[in-house]
DNA sequence: CCTTATCTGCAAATCATTTGCAATAAGACG
DNA sequence: CGTCTTATTGCAAATGATTTGCAGATAAGG
């Protein structure tokens, strides 16, 4: 039933799309890297995406990895993103297709990120802009606590990052 | 009219308080940071603070700065930022008396901060919680944009950290 | 195949922040 | 008001995350 051709995710689909129009190349490692991140629901790191790679490509470095997360990052494919409470590294989310603004929710014990939308985010942007004047042109909304298999478990479950 | 005792502002009052309580000291290069960071309206960095001090006390020591900030941050009396499109420091922002948790506007044209209450992000969390169960014990906001004068501008101010 | 500009690996640089240690100075007590 | 104890500072070196220069490797087009 399938076809030889790579069954790739959308992200690495619209990496290959930009690519083309820029003259740049799709490299072993950028393929690696784009399906771990694309497979990532929990917003990596740069160290944790190199360790998921590693395992099939020895030869990948760091620097390869931030190179290519900036790389995404410019292109609109990816946002790089920063959570309270960890050391000063980066997490990268992937722009989901059509996924509009979304906002984060982060356990404090388990470290899970959950995406969801906010629509009642508009109404706090509008009210803003009456108050204050000026224009608002995004928000980043993110939401700290116990996800419910935490608060269930007694907020003992094993950290994924 | 004013006696001699330093009219200081609440921030500093309150970390005198918590001074008192642990055997800490009030020393020299404290109260000029404290001072300075009370009068700064626009969460200065580390740095920023360090060079508003420098002027009043030009032996003090960058990691002088940041042991304090971090001492004040453990005492709940601060709290660290980061906001997005800067490289990757924090910024400081004074816990005011009794304003609860507040959020923040950031003018991407002259980097002002401005602050303010969202009193709908409780449904948000509440909502949140409904849909995916555990428990919301915090939540940041941030917005970004354009502020009123540099809207009106054709948002070419000076930026100002 | 061959060419060539784009990418990669490696090592060294940079940036923000932290830490070890000896010298300094609050502030309690006599 | 001097003395003593120990919290705090300055300095320099360490750390952790990320970036960069450069020479060699390799996609992709002819």
């Amino acid at each position: 039933m399938n076809r030889k051709s790579a069954p790739s995710d959308p992200l690495t689909r619209h990496a290959v799309q930009t690519l083309s129009s820029t003259g740049g190349r799709m490299t072993t490692q950028r393929r690696l890297i784009l399906a771990a991140l694309a497979a990532s629901p929990n917003h990596p790191t740069a160290e944790e995406l190199y360790h998921q790679v590693l395992p099939k490509n020895p030869a990948l470095n760091l620097s390869t990895v931030y190179r290519t997360l900036r790389w995404l990052e410019q292109e609109g494919l990816v946002n790089s993103r920063h959570f309270e409470g960890e050391p000063h590294q980066d997490r990268f989310d992937p722009v989901a297709d059509e996924k509009a603004d979304h906002h984060h929710f982060r356990c404090r014990a388990c470290n899970r990120i959950i995406e969801f939308d906010a629509p009642l985010l508009e109404q706090v942007k509008q009210i803003f802009t009456r108050q204050q004047g000026g224009q608002v042109e995004s928000a980043a909304l993110v939401l700290y606590g116990l996800c419910a298999d935490c608060a269930a478990a007694g907020s003992d479950s094993a950290p994924v990052p």
